[in-house]
DNA sequence: TATAAACCTATTGACATAGTAGGCAAATGC
DNA sequence: GCATTTGCCTACTATGTCAATAGGTTTATA
């Protein structure tokens, strides 16, 4: 399931895409129109900051940016650096200590099959194809 | 992310699959071979019994066995009975109140898109696709 | 009637989610 | 230079879910 960090981070990239380019956008704005808490998007702009999706600019008349031009980014890497890799089952994430049952296994190869297919999902969008 | 619920029932479901039809295969033993504990097992099964997808007997060469033939049933059932409506955000849950901008919202048509592509996934797999 | 099994209710610790609150720092315009 | 506007930072909290554990009751068989 994915959590509303997640789903607000693209939100605020889709609001940052259809301004002007080179415009920084503040966030009061994009609260309002996108009908959510600022203090909580602040949290998450925090994250799309750190990961360089975004990039802030403090004082008056600042706001926040895209990095890359709108065109450059996927779905996937929005939601990915929110929600942390895109794994399926705790056995698959790259932290787990391997799991004994991992060779005799017979779930565990139907668990990589959907990682791929939803990874797949992610990475094929496009930013831009939600503008539509 | 499928929880232990969803994977434990779809190992129990297997291993139940992988006996003889018509034997009633005590919960102690599958246990065993799954090396899962006994206990969270029974509230596995419970909701697999409540669910009609195996049916149990008390009392000495009592256990638990599949209600159809093992070629009957499709990984999504089992999920889905375990994890709840397989249903990647909040917005689509069928008991979620309307949300108001569910109209304009630009990222709801690809939720929609990826709930599909999870539900063809695990409805297209069979159980016995993963006996190999 | 002993035994082996399912079945039932309750409880718990750990963690994640979805925020809220309050203040500090930086840049701009007058 | 100073008020204003903006981003940035730390902390806190209520709620809920997950992954079990614990202990007992009922049911059926040999």
């Amino acid at each position: 399931m994915i959590s509303t960090k997640g789903r607000y981070a693209l939100r605020v990239m889709l609001d940052l895409a259809e301004r002007e380019p080179g415009e920084y956008i503040p966030l009061k704005d994009v609260a309002e129109r996108q009908e959510i808490s600022k203090k909580y998007l602040e949290i998450i702009v925090k994250d799309l900051v750190k990961g360089k999706l975004i990039k802030g600019s403090s004082g008056k008349g600042g706001g926040y940016m895209l990095c890359r031009k709108k065109e450059d980014y996927t779905v996937g890497e929005i939601i990915e650096l929110m929600e942390g890799p895109l794994v399926s089952v705790a056995c698959l994430q790259s932290d787990a200590q391997q799991c004994p049952r991992a060779g005799k296994c017979k779930t565990l190869p139907l668990w990589s099959e959907l990682d791929t297919v939803i990874h797949d999902f992610f990475y094929s969008k496009k930013l831009v194809d939600l503008i539509k």
